[in-house]
DNA sequence: TATGAATGAGAGTTCATTCAT
DNA sequence: GATGAATGAACTCTCATTCAT
């Protein structure tokens, strides 16, 4: 199953395929598209379900069809995320093996790929975080399971890495994880948001460095 | 009676003060407060103008009688924002003297002092940025400007230590720079959304040694 | 059953007819007979959306789903006016010949006629050029741009009446065409204003007379 | 009594007279002078209290201190008018005498000067009777009494001139009254908001003939 | 005499959502 | 599978009005 549509990067519903089955798939994955890169550049409130419609080529009778309401079309987006960026990046820490530094390593480059793969779904996760951020909306939730797990993760290569004095001491493991984190964070939305000023390998390599050099012992 | 209120840090406009120049300064301050923490919390587009009013003790009529239009709300607290997190650190980094180290130094040691004591309105500046990047709002084009200027003084600082060569020189300043700003901004909303997770000093340690360290020779 | 609604002049939206087509015909029809009437009766101002909406049957948000504005239901009825009420005097006057005295006559009759059978129309156009004279809105170049049109006609015949001999010569054909609308117009809305103290047919007798009198040579 | 202020055509409340009576007689008449002006040109309800004030140089709150609601400053405006435009014309047809052409005639003229110098109080009525007209206002029955009084001697002096068989009898003198009132306030409405383009005499003539040929018997 | 702070009702407008077709 | 009509709640903003000073 699922063979349907792999190839196209960006496909709206107006590339009618053939069968129902292929129709709803391309006509859902024309409304996620739209609706991620809206959420991004907009934001979740500012972005209204006419626009994400019509950026499909649909309307918004049809986002009613398949989503059962505005929040549900990003809870969707968020299950996108987890697995094409969460779960790729642990995936690589685990496979890396138990050596703190391979498996810090294996973050870094891991962020460093998704980063220029799936850009759109990192930013998706860090600016709702920031969005959504003490509304009290379940999506809130959603969002902080989603980055606890990524951080957990990050947590746990550092405290064994300062186990094995790898990694420097006077600062707790929370504490360094954290900066990491907020580092990864702030570099995906500055790059984002300075569109062509920043040449993305430079970049990618300057946050490397510091991450490296900022943690050793 | 009414002694009870003298110790309070935020002042509501229901304390009435003595004469009507008083009134005033004490309303604003209410109103430009309150819409602060909101627009923070909740964001500016989930943030109504009847919420400010009602967390300062007013009603919505009153937020317009001294403030043209919401958006009016912010640009009055983004010029508070520059007056009190700008300027003081670009005074620092010019008091600090010529010496590229000494500049970041002060730029650094400045961020932790406003992070602690202005927090709210640092954060107001990277989580609007956030907001209305793309917007094409006006306030987009105000919220860049302020930004540049600290940015602008950072990059100086790195080109002049490069050429001094007391920072790595295989990096553009422009990347190091942008790199610093966002870990500087990822560290603040960080240290925001997670509360009382993260312990204040040690945190603002864990971001000064990193970005010591990341930029040295 | 619903045999009884048949017969009236004013269809509101309740009657719900069978296509979607009708359907939306049905209830712009019914909002713009609505506004027409609301428009002349209270002015535009005074006249609420929500006014408008109940009227018809309908709710607010239906005006705004036809309707980009308060302001684009006046100018879809000034549209309308323009079709129903300008177009047919000239038509009119174009059909008499090129005697000034048959355009004149052309004139005055179209005028009655229509003064009869599109009254609100002409009214429209007469009390939202007296509204929004001076308003700098945009409405006010829409109507200014309607009534020249009428004038412009009616300039031409006095014009070549007065070369003719047929007309007097005293006066400039732009006071005579200025005298004769504004009487068409006083007329209009001393009929309406003053609404069944009036003969029509006598009234619009006595105010043919008056205008044919009154440039005769 | 009644002797301060009168040689001022525009008095605004900045030129501080000494008394305090002066100085309240002062401050009434700038506001009722902006409002008269505000009114015709934008309307009463676009005009704001607000704007009143400050053109007159004052504030809100002195609106409020000398009239005590919006709809009070236009009916003291009204009893200007009443005062100034009806009784003199009025007067003016009784001191012509019995004689009906005498008494059109002193109409005809006394409105020509009061429309030379009293022009906005003129329109003020003739406006204002638009714009109430079956709002159900206090002022539309204010309106409809003052207009009436000009209106009801208009129309004994078309009758009896209707019986010395000197204005025509083909038509009932009730409409020959209201055509002759809908024109003057035509021309009224029509001079005003024509602005210049229309030379004040030459158009004051052309109504004038108009007029006595349209009732010429 | 007049101001300026503040209110509250209501305006125009937007938008997520529902539902018959 | 998808549309288009319609709703209703909420939002930003306006304005006549009140009142302490």
């Amino acid at each position: 199953m699922n063979t349907q549509a792999q190839n196209f990067d960006e496909v709206t519903a107006r590339d009618r395929p053939a069968t129902k089955r292929e129709q709803r798939a391309a006509s859902i994955d024309a409304l996620l598209n739209e609706a991620l890169t809206l959420f991004i550049t907009q934001g979740y409130h500012a972005t209204t379900v006419e626009v994400i419609a019509q950026a499909a080529g649909l309307t918004k009778g049809a986002v009613y069809f398949y989503f059962k309401s505005k929040a549900n079309v990003l809870t969707t987006l968020l299950d996108r995320t987890e697995e094409l960026t969460v779960e790729p990046t642990i995936a690589a820490m685990n496979a890396a093996g138990d050596n703190p530094k391979d498996r810090l390593n294996a973050f870094v480059r891991s962020q460093s790929v998704i980063g220029a793969e799936k850009t759109e779904y990192m930013l998706l996760a860090i600016l709702m975080s920031a969005e959504f951020n003490g509304s009290g909306h379940a999506i809130e939730i959603r969002l902080i399971e989603l980055m606890a797990r990524m951080e957990n993760a990050l947590k746990e290569t550092v405290k064994s890495g300062q186990k094995d004095g790898v990694f420097r001491n006077e600062i707790r493991a929370d504490e360094i994880a954290s900066v990491i984190m907020a580092t990864n964070k702030g570099c995906y939305v500055e790059w984002y948001m300075r569109g062509d000023d920043l040449k993305g390998q430079d970049f990618a390599r300057a946050f490397k460095d510091f991450v490296f050099d900022g943690v050793a012992a």
